[in-house]
DNA sequence: TTGTAGGCGTTATCAT
DNA sequence: ATGATAACGCCTACAA
């Protein structure tokens, strides 16, 4: 009852089992016949091939690792959906190795693990090449990075400072002050991320263009209660009617709460722009940045793929831009 | 460059293949001389095993697939901690393997994946094993349910009619009437899950039995807009003071803003209970019940290692209890 | 076009 | 206690 192997399926079909793994990976010069052959037989058995087999014997696995933040936020579900698009269209499969804290993130450094016996690697939001590089580990197998910027790699990042920018063209035509609610970034060195930091240039470039200056400017932390408290402190000090670039959905959810309950009308007293365009967005009215995540996924996954079929070209680096999507708040 | 194999290790050690990989498995009967000159060997040539191959010499490949639905929740995460925690103790890789939607499950029961091949899994919240056997599939690993129950399997459970009896038992002494706020569940029959009906089912035990009934009763989609809407009408509805059992706490969380905004007072004119004590709650002063999620999953992890290390046993079940965690809210 | 044989990095079974 | 050596399941020359 033990599973078929490549000898059964050979015997099976009455050929060697070099012809059965060419058909298995469809190496040229296969007479139609014997392939088919070869396939009933395989089918017969139901054989699967063997990924550590295949990976031990110089070939590939046929798995891609991820390494991913441990984020509860849609942002990283579409994304993983467009990264797994592309990889499942190649037929390879896509494990997720979750970077929950530093000390995770030592253990894949120390390089015994399956991530890093993949046939290719993707790193999400952190640029983790540097590292390998400061402490001279080799990576052996092509890597992609993806929400994120690096030189000498492949990657597909999403464009932040043209996505503040469209807020800030779009908020400079409103009347009334011009605020902003920014995210605090993580303190840790090596999980940081610049998106608000991105977020931030473009807008202030766009308002600076437009001969305009934003006015108060608040930073929270990324939950929607402290948001909240924060909306409250900046709706007390402004004049009305005025305009908010909260630099993230959530932040504009929280500061969405906030206006209704106090009876002030939303796209009228306070107009607000979001970012992220979140699945309860549309519901709510909320004008937002829509950002092509699952298109910056597949993508990736499409340049990681190229490498691992041994493309070996210049490092690529696809940028995506976010869109403004206008509704009722703004 | 090409990373050292267990040969370097060998030579550079003056040993025999054999003998290092004694050392590397732990056992016995190795002179102490000798391990340690294995030891330095393996450390000057930063050398670390290869887990498709230990796997496909019939050994084992110290990494176990946990299948997870790819859901943004804590919770999740901090299942993923306990479980991580666990194997880690013991010195197993995880990886993980998305389930985001029946198609992906079609393709991990085909079998030929890597996730299929790892020494032991874990399903999460689903129990799959039912499909295997449905298909006649064989599963060719050890394999443990978390956070769902199963015939025949070993398992780690949260038991959730009884922290919606907990919830039922204090909500019995308050005065006013009580009400409480469901969550849809979902409605693919594969994906379903049972959690909400069992809190539904312990919370009503404990109101009867304390010679009392529920009074309104509202269903809501897991989303916070939509729960804030539900909030409100029935906000519109009761008498004061009144008490609400919140099945999850974001709904809780909805019911909480929306009280605020009416200006009543929460723990007198409404009083709140959640379920799962997001990190968040404290600081709102939420009254929740709070589930041992980690200890269900470090649980969960010693079962299966159990099995991978060739434990025989009849099926054991684990049941994990939620408790009251009082607040001010109620 | 196809079969045979060597090799991939380990573990396990022999001897020694 | 330890060193050869045969598997493990597959891929890739090489030969036919």
């Amino acid at each position: 009852m033990r599973k078929p192997t490549i000898q059964d399926v050979a015997r099976l079909a009455g050929v060697g089992v070099g012809t059965v793994s060419r058909v298995l990976n469809n190496h040229a010069a296969v007479k139609e016949s014997t392939r088919e052959a070869v396939l009933k037989a395989m089918a017969e058995l139901d054989y699967t091939p063997n990924p550590h087999a295949r990976r031990i014997a110089g070939g590939k696995s046929y798995t891609i690792s991820v390494l991913l933040p441990v984020m509860t936020t849609e942002f990283y579900v579409r994304l993983l959906n467009g990264l797994e698009a592309g990889f499942q269209e190649a037929r390879y499969d896509v494990a997720i190795f979750p970077l929950m804290d530093r000390s995770r993130l030592e253990r894949y450094l120390g390089s015994h693990t399956l991530a890093y016996q993949a046939d290719g690697l993707v790193m999400a939001t952190y640029n983790l090449t540097k590292m390998f590089n400061e402490r001279r580990l080799k990576l052996h197998q092509p890597a992609v990075l993806v929400d994120a910027y690096g030189e000498g790699v492949d990657c597909a990042f999403m464009d932040n400072v043209a996505g503040g920018h469209l807020a800030g063209e779009y908020a400079a035509r409103m009347d009334g002050p011009i605020h902003a609610m920014w995210v605090e970034t993580e303190l840790d060195q090596l999980f940081t991320t610049r998106v608000f930091e991105d977020r931030r240039r473009g807008f202030h470039a766009a308002l600076t263009e437009a001969g305009r200056t934003a006015d108060l400017e608040f930073t929270t932390s990324f939950d929607s209660y402290a948001a909240r408290t924060v909306a409250a402190g900046l709706l007390e000090r402004t004049t009305f009617p005025c305009t908010v670039f909260a630099s993230a959905d959530m932040i504009a959810g929280a500061l969405l709460d906030e206006v209704l309950s106090r009876g002030l009308v939303p796209g009228q007293d306070v107009k607000i722009i979001g970012f992220d365009d979140q699945p309860w967005a549309e519901a709510r009215g909320l004008t937002t940045l829509h950002q092509p995540v699952e298109s910056m996924g597949y993508e990736a996954a499409g340049l990681l793929l190229s490498r691992v079929s041994g493309f070996k070209g210049a490092p690529r680096a696809r940028k995506f831009t976010p869109t403004l999507v206008i509704r009722q708040t703004a």
